[in-house]
DNA sequence: GTCATTTTTTGACGACTCGTCAAGAAATAC
DNA sequence: GTATTTCTTGACGAGTCGTCAAAAAATGAC
């Protein structure tokens, strides 16, 4: 029994560390530049292994991305918890995202490639359905907050629309700003002249919830302050694991 | 003389043909399925004569995002030369955004591809300057319909950083948008219940815009009536090329 | 401890890709 | 009609993915 599981162990642990190297690798390198044998090559293990592991390069990619929605899911619902109004919980879910990003950047462009690039066609219909099935997880706190927004009367409703509207808008414009992010090179963004594009995007986000009339408003309240009490009260531990923190 | 510049002709000529077939194929079977064996097999000519055109695989993606920089740049400069107020004027580069991603789907996403995969690193720094300044062609024209609203006192900048965040918001948010359509499956499209996303899409950017406090807000003008103002009297002849239109 | 059986690991292999370049084909010059 | 230049070709080396027979390790029986 404990040899049973000890190998069980291993294995798990094999896996973590092939899920690790590959993330690293695939930011390191792009998309090209992850390949078995250099995953092979780090993990000192041989191709073959990596095989009864992943089914495929898009099989490592795909458990990337799941595994990056789980613990957006997990962040999200642990900040929609926030003791605070409605559009505070929102600015708590902005934080939460932000932490996500900082904590793991690597996992999040992964789970972006593995969007946008032809992944999900070469895989089994399983695999595909379980990372979605992550993501639904993780939009369903946003989407239950706006509809708690609407129902306690923060948020105006005259459209029924308006709570997929807003859903697909701070979507769009959060996961938008990190991807341009990323794909700016760091000496274009200083010869754009842009600022902080973090600090731009929390800006953005406020803006928009003030033209959906998403109340208070960002000029009667200084959600600034709220993002700070959120890091300190919810996410301290994951700040403190963030390489900046000291 | 003639015989020179016929030349010169046929080799222009298959240099676009090679654009084409490659921006069909990269949306067809994604990065991974272009290959420059099969653009040869469907241009009849061999592998080598596309190397007389183009360095490698990602000096076509560097065309291609070019090339569709260079257009946005003309549809937004159109745009903006729109007859009516600095708000209007920027929902006329909106519709012109539309418009981009309407009649050139492919070569919208291969710039996109070409900044998301690390592709720059593998290619002539002239190559990536060209592709590079046709984009910031392309942003000064909303760049400078921003500080023109500024300006004229139709958009309240209390802070100077504000140019810099609403061109920030408004680029993350048309992108994030446009992507996250491109990313998501039709039949998850249903399954989560989206409804149009390209008219959230418009939604999200009058509510950004009303939440930056640019006159007139969006409940006090029917911006949906100036959209449809600038299909016709500036991209009419777009339009028409579009193929829902009969 | 030894040997048989099962499980795990390995890396050589076929099929495919990129970019090159010598040799062949075509156009041009004389 | 021939010599020269220019263009085009596809076989090639290097590198990739995913497979699978054979080697190695772990387990079990005695």
């Amino acid at each position: 029994m404990t040899t049973l599981s000890r190998k069980q162990r291993e294995i798990a642990e094999r896996e973590d560390l092939i899920l690790e190297v590959a993330s690293k690798m695939l930011v390191e390198l792009g998309l090209n530049g992850l390949t078995m044998d250099r995953i092979a090559e780090r993990i000192e293990y041989s191709k073959g292994t990596i095989y009864q592991h992943f089914s495929s390069k898009e099989d490592i990619l795909a458990a990337l991305a799941g595994r990056n929605a789980e613990r957006r899911g997990e962040l999200f619902a642990r900040a929609a918890r926030f003791d605070g109004s409605t559009r505070e919980r929102m600015s708590a879910i902005g934080a939460a995202y932000d932490i996500l990003n900082a904590l793991y950047p690597d996992n999040c462009q992964a789970e972006t490639i593995f969007h946008a690039s032809h992944i999900k066609a070469k895989m089994s219909e399983q695999t595909a359905r379980a990372v979605r099935e992550a993501e639904e997880r993780s939009d369903a706190v946003l989407v239950d907050l706006i509809i708690e927004a609407v129902e306690c009367g923060d948020l105006p409703a005259h459209d029924p629309q308006t709570v997929h509207d807003l859903y697909f808008g701070l979507w769009a414009l959060s996961w938008g700003a990190y991807k341009i992010v990323e794909a700016v090179d760091d000496d274009e963004l200083t010869e754009r002249q842009f600022g902080d594009p973090l600090l731009a995007l929390r800006r953005n986000q406020e803006c928009l919830l003030d033209g959906f009339g998403w109340k208070p408003l960002s000029h009667e309240y200084d959600f600034e302050a709220t993002r700070e009490r959120v890091k300190k009260e919810i996410f301290s531990e994951e700040l403190a694991r963030l390489p900046g923190a000291k």
